[in-house]
DNA sequence: ATTTTTTTGGAGTGTTAACTCCATTTTATA
DNA sequence: TATAAAATGGAGTTAACACTCCAAAAAAAT
């Protein structure tokens, strides 16, 4: 006999409370890329959001959920900015392009942070079952749209029938993982290059004209 | 006017003061490896390794310096148990049960953990300048020991000219990374094991025979 | 045998960080 | 406009954790 319909009991937010809410989650992800999740205190938090604690608790019942939330929000903005590359490969030109984009960034960066989401299955993979859930969606989701791309060119018969999307999708975003964390320990793009061209040269070898 | 010739100003160990530190640097490793460093309290490692706070402090001045003890004997670890398999590769069979050393560990241990040296890589990268020299060190061995059993069976003319070990050592070596990281968070072997089959099939379309 | 050095026991300290509480202000709703 | 709900301020609580201190036992050196 439940009458609430709502799955959620989570009070409603105004516009104002959603602002504060993105306002903290942002500042989180920032940090906790910055210095860990273990390493950024709910104070640090605070201050870059400019809110009080009380504020933090209203939105988020403990830190624990708070970190689920930056999962989401930077599982979202990866998936979004590649997607913007990943979306109908046409070319081996737009693997390429997409290579650059990830490589840019590297360079941009000082080689400093990795990847955002790498970063924070390596903490919490073993000591936290839900957020290893949610970061492993968050993968599968980042693969999908890469086999799909790949998909796309087979279709387009840029590549051969040899080449299994499946495979060559996983590999590459294991390639691209491995690949950004050499390079944050090294401080050298070398790495996240090296992983990503030997890949796509891999790939290239299914080429249908070769 | 340094009268002092000895570099390090450490106390001399006896036969059983070695023995308690090697105790407390195996506990710290392997809770560190399976609850990351900041997860795991000098108290946690008191109690797995038996000792008193005043032992702990007296073979390790801080935390940090323990875990740079712990960064040098999980490279170790991994170097010594690598290198079994990547000294003299005299074969694609000899690249493949190294392949399956690795894939093995990961089956024995249900895909939990990881990469002791990447995660720690993972954690301290940011943080903690001296480690990453430490872990950067430690790679740059591994994949030198990579780079050499290739290089071996370059001189071997299993591979013909067109092979670069310098660049496929390193892509092994972030295969490996992403493929383990993939690997723990699906706790699934296929990562793993996509990642570093399809860097061997690439190596291997450096065959000489073909 | 005596002195020095190393190892160990364990209680104690200071700080930090997650989280709470309650009053007050602001915003939505009827 | 009145009432309810949401948002905010900020001091306070509690527990955990890194690290210290001093005395005593064990081992090494002379």
């Amino acid at each position: 006999m439940n009458t609430s319909i709502n799955k959620s009991n989570k009070p409603k937010l105004t516009k104002k409370g959603q602002e504060t809410r993105t306002r903290i989650i942002v500042a989180a992800a920032e940090l906790m890329y910055e210095q860990g999740v273990a390493g950024t205190t709910i104070e640090d938090v605070q201050q870059k959001a400019k809110v009080s604690a009380s504020q933090l608790y209203h939105y988020f019942k403990e830190k624990k959920e708070l970190v689920m939330a930056v999962i989401s929000y930077q599982s979202s903005r990866i998936i979004g900015n590649h997607s913007r590359y990943l979306t109908d490969l046409d070319s081996f030109e737009a693997l390429y392009a997409w290579r650059n984009f990830i490589v840019d960034i590297q360079i941009k960066k000082n080689c400093e942070g990795g990847c955002p989401l790498g970063a924070l299955a390596s903490e919490l993979v073993e000591t936290d079952t839900e957020a290893r859930s949610e970061i492993n969606s968050s993968f599968l989701e980042w693969e999908d749209s890469i086999r799909n791309g790949l998909r796309f060119m087979l279709n387009r018969e840029e590549l051969n029938s040899n080449a299994d999307p499946d495979k060559l999708a996983l590999a590459l975003l294991t390639a691209l993982q491995g690949g950004l964390l050499l390079t944050q320990v090294r401080r050298d793009p070398g790495p996240i290059i090296t992983a990503l061209d030997t890949m796509l040269e891999h790939i290239k070898s299914f080429s249908k004209d070769k």
